[in-house]
DNA sequence: GTAACTTTGTGAAGAATTTCACAAGCCACC
DNA sequence: GGTGGCTTGTGAAATTCTTCACAAAGTTAC
């Protein structure tokens, strides 16, 4: 979240931002803001707060963001399109190198810049081409068996966003989104009349 | 996420689970379950586990899922298709009652079952049906002021998955969806090898 | 050069969350 | 009806996270 509003800064031309600045930008506390910014180093100047440009090139650095990451997208429906289309991934530093899917009426055809390929090559060109990132946009049912498949070929990180709970072994990260969740939790705000601090 | 696996032993045909099955599925600890739990009542039977169906009905009233809630998608691309076509919504008593976007290109066409807007009746079609949730999948720039423009009609949760930072008053709900950020938290969990307790 | 002002970095205090551990309650079996 | 085996609910302890508050260090103005 710092390194959004950093980005945001720096394009601003701004030069530098105290932690009450940066605080207020994303809604925390300037004491939050130095001791979150204080566990990977000591960034900033007293009297002067921290050097924007210089700290978003710490934060991308700190994040992994220098390299670029190849990532495979799996289920060529609305999800993993949408997705694709998403500029912001190839301008972090995320490379879709291939797209996936198992319905015969997709597999070959045109996809964004991209061609479906069968689920069936998944395994080995993961292997080959060492993608380490792949996004799970596929139906619930579905989800567990290729996780396992994509595991055993090699990959370390999955975004899942198949509303199922998937299991991984201990060496590969998992990020789920669950879009019905996040409604839920809304419902259960309204129902409850819960008061927020005003930005999310 | 508690309700969403008692759910599944629910059509399994579970009559009752234990905490400690409870925490497995969920990945936490026991404790945690029996204290998350006893936060809203005293559910389950000592000796015997906590009732599946009985406790999934008491999950789903305490969330507000016994009512309908009516939810507007705002911008007819990839997201709001994905998200119209999920089944999963109306299910959990989440009724799409209009798609609004700005592209005339767009407006007047058919959109799933229903028909794409005009995002100038946005607010009138908020204050009329009295629709509290707003999903926005917009581009970023355009965000806030869209934002501005339901808070004033009365909207009261947003769940936005626009790669921006807004800000609403305080009796207005907001989730962000940020897929971009998840990303990054999988970059820097691969950066960092980072070990995870294998559920998500 | 120095005085007044700003802002960081960080121990210590305070608050919140999680875990522990065990009494109390329920069931099943004899 | 009593005994043994489970499991909850919950105070208390332990841990983690956040906020406070201030010395140290830098900046600006003159």
């Amino acid at each position: 979240m710092y390194l959004r509003y950093l980005e945001d800064l720096d394009t601003q031309g701004k030069q530098t931002a105290s932690s009450d600045e940066l605080a207020h930008l994303c809604g925390t506390t300037p004491a939050q803001v130095r001791k979150d910014l204080s566990f990977f180093g000591s960034f900033g100047k007293r009297g002067l707060g921290y050097p924007v440009h210089e700290l978003t090139a710490h934060l991308r650095e700190i994040l992994g963001l220098e390299r670029e990451w190849k990532v495979v997208i799996i289920g060529a429906g609305k999800i993993g399109a949408a997705l694709a289309n998403y500029r912001g991934f190839r301008q972090r530093g995320f490379k879709i190198v291939g797209v996936y899917d198992n319905d015969p009426t997709k597999i070959g055809q045109p996809w964004g810049e991209a061609i479906v390929h069968d689920m069936a090559d998944l395994a080995q060109d993961i292997q080959r081409e060492e993608a380490p990132i792949a996004v799970l946009a596929i139906p619930s049912d579905d989800a567990q068996e290729v996780v396992d498949r994509i595991v055993g070929a090699g990959i370390r990180a999955i975004l899942n966003f198949a509303p199922a709970q998937i299991t991984v072994p201990p060496h590969v990260s998992l990020k789920s989104v669950n879009m019905a969740m996040e409604l839920e939790g809304l419902s259960f705000a309204l129902t409850n009349s819960i008061v927020s601090r005003g930005a999310a």
